[in-house]
DNA sequence: AAACATTAATTAAATTAATTAAAAAAGATT
DNA sequence: AATCTTTTTTAATTAATTTAATTAATGTTT
């Protein structure tokens, strides 16, 4: 077991150093006695850490409240151009580059594609990302002194404690140490994770989660990743797999998986599912828009696009995959019964089809009548979520207090 | 969002007296010196804790130990019998009651059968209950006043905050304010929770799970209930629902549940599945030992008992039922990675039979080498586990140390 | 308009409980 | 017997909160 938590002066510091801190960042703007009222900290606690966030550059004075029939409150907020970050989001085909402040907001933004993504080997991956990171560095108008590191996210399994993307499904990569490379390149602090994790401390931090405490986020694209948040903490597991949802068997004698299982969530709700469910239907020879789309592969978009129009066949096959999400989701929520299910990754963008049959399913079929009203929204962050979690890897360690004993 | 935790002195006071009472606890016998060790308290520290202990009778100075070199170490124990606790757990047949001490040690213990179970309503349930009790505590030697709780474990859904037992799926009770009753009758703390959950805490504190902060119990009897223990605290999802993977969907196409669903786990790898594939396979006339049973009901007993005699159908089933046991645990894997499983209920005194088809699923199909090499390990306490783990409700309590601000 | 009340923020003293440093207790070693 | 070790305790110190009192700024009432 891992040594506990003991209490020291140091742990009773930075446990209020961050209460306060995220306190001032989840409202935005407020005053120090309203800190002491939310928190129950002391107003002369609250005093003294406000002053030192203010001298640490974190925190801004900034205009005089409304009067409550006294002296006016001084309202403060963070300083959230003080500091920012970089994050990478490494997907499948390209690369995305942002920079944010501390408020997640980007100010910078850059896509990559990724050069003929299969032949790419460790070493040719790693400078690969090294040369972007350096080109996208020098364009970057902010100072270099308050960049305070580097958020990586990536498909595949991820250490992120070691910073080590494990595996790879696309990218035929094993054990690659991009923290340990990073950080020597820029002598920056690096944290690496897997992206549909990244995407759920973004959601916590800047979206649809900012005030839950459990929450399941889904990254639905060609396959279906899971980032879960307990306790407002992301949870990892015992080797980084938690979250795998997408490997998750829902039909014993469904459709093989790229893992070699059957039936596996993904292969039933994901974009490449939708992709199957189209060829099927076209093979079929149902009449629809879908084969009248020329030399465009089909995939996700193409079939969302044909469902705007009104395309029977692609609502159906929408209808259908929502289903599915229902289905899979109602798992989660009998596993783990959090308060809500965020849907994000490519897939969401269809949201306005899928959400019908994903409710219907949950309403329906949940155990209890609590459970049957669980929140499912859509991811608030877009294409964008994994990015911005990305850089939110290294927020949170700013905003985070360092347990007395590591 | 919950009112977060704030430093304060009463948090440093209780979260090391709960370290330093929890180090002895799971050590058994201890000096201050490997106390302060262990934990990095400072010995003064330890020494302070360690003699308020000693003053509220919760730890004993036993005996000195072997020098090394020096003073001789004087190792500290739990006061085990300074208190003790009542637990009950209600099943769908019968009620345990039992008596244990700090130690989660069984003093003694009664079994009583439920009265014609199907038709106790509300008011008749916490009569029996509460007759039960009074009689079970009159027989108790120990005296009342080093009685410090009661704990009941109980089948379905449980909100455990408020010991509202919410749901049962045998006994027809619908939100039964269980703990407020009992409270009032017998004057003591009384807290309540769902058997799954009462058998992985008690797997936590006095079983397999002692030495683990993240593992998920099964608890595999006529259904299959779960309890997740993360950060080695029990995990209970919004409303109390987490850990119902007997309900997760596994096979889309699969037979009925008694909730509805189609291909719940439960309906694959419970008692209940063992049952259906006797009968299948006595129907389709094979020839088997299961046969010649006479007019006992054909249960997981039976089976088991067949199987043990050589009957190779008997065999068969346990085999098949092992696989789709071994399937479900996957799907814990693939979710929440714990780094350990422990199967118990009724059908894990099967576990020869099913050890070898759950391991082997899971070394062939899981996702990465780590995850495949996850412990699978059957209960430690065997058929009481759930009455131990009713008492240790009661126990947590006084060994956790309380947040600063509820 | 002056006096009083209210709310916000700060300062100073008191308190809590850990930490540091030193000493005492009890043996072991040479 | 003298010295070194290990364990435990005592005394002094320190870090941070808490309590109580104070200052600041504004609103309300007479």
């Amino acid at each position: 077991m891992a040594s506990p938590i003991t209490g020291s002066f140091q742990l009773m510091k930075s446990l209020n150093r961050s209460v306060v801190l995220n306190t001032i960042r989840i409202h935005g703007a407020i005053s120090r006695s309203e800190i002491a009222k939310k928190t129950k900290l002391t107003p002369p606690t609250v005093t003294n850490i406000v002053n030192e966030l203010i001298d640490a550059e974190l925190v801004l004075e900034s205009r005089s409240g409304k009067s409550n029939g006294g002296r006016k409150p001084i309202i403060l907020t963070i300083n959230s151009n003080s500091r920012y970050i970089v994050g990478v989001d490494v997907g499948v085909n390209k690369v995305r580059l942002a920079v944010t402040n501390l408020n997640g907001e980007v100010s910078k933004r850059k896509v990559e594609p990724m050069p003929v993504s299969k032949a790419l080997n460790e070493e040719e991956f790693l400078l690969f990302l090294k040369k972007i990171l350096h080109s996208f560095l020098e364009e970057v108008s902010e100072g270099r002194d308050k960049l305070i590191g580097i958020g990586i996210a990536m498909h595949g399994i991820v250490d992120h404690e070691k910073g080590i993307a494990i595996h790879g499904p696309t990218l035929k990569l094993e054990k690659v140490p991009v923290k340990d490379v990073i950080e020597e390149e820029f002598n920056l602090p690096v944290r690496v994770e897997n992206d549909a994790k990244a995407l759920a401390l973004g959601e916590k931090w800047f979206g649809a989660g900012k005030e839950t405490d459990h929450f399941v986020c889904l990254n639905v694209g060609e396959g279906i990743g899971g980032g879960i948040v307990l306790n407002n903490r992301l949870f990892h597991g015992n080797n980084s797999l938690a979250g795998e949802v997408g490997h998750t068997i829902i039909d014993l004698n469904g459709p093989t998986c790229s893992c070699g299982n059957k039936g596996c969530f993904q292969t039933l709700a994901s974009g490449q599912a939708l992709k199957e469910r189209a060829s099927k239907k076209i093979e079929e020879g149902v009449e629809t828009e879908l084969t009248k789309i020329g030399n465009r592969e089909i995939e996700g978009q193409v079939i969302y696009e044909a469902a705007l129009k009104g395309d029977v066949v692609a609502k159906e096959i929408l209808r259908e995959t929502g289903e599915y999400l229902g289905l899979g989701i109602l798992n989660v929520i009998h596993f783990l019964n959090p308060s809500m299910i965020i849907v994000g990754g490519g897939v969401s963008k269809a949201g306005s089809f899928l959400m019908g049959p994903i409710t219907e399913t949950i309403e329906t079929r949940a155990l209890s009548f609590e459970a049957q009203k669980t929140r499912i929204v859509l991811s608030d962050l877009g294409e964008e979520g994994s990015l911005i979690g990305a850089c939110t890897l290294v927020l949170s360690e700013l905003f985070t207090h360092e347990h007395g004993n590591t």
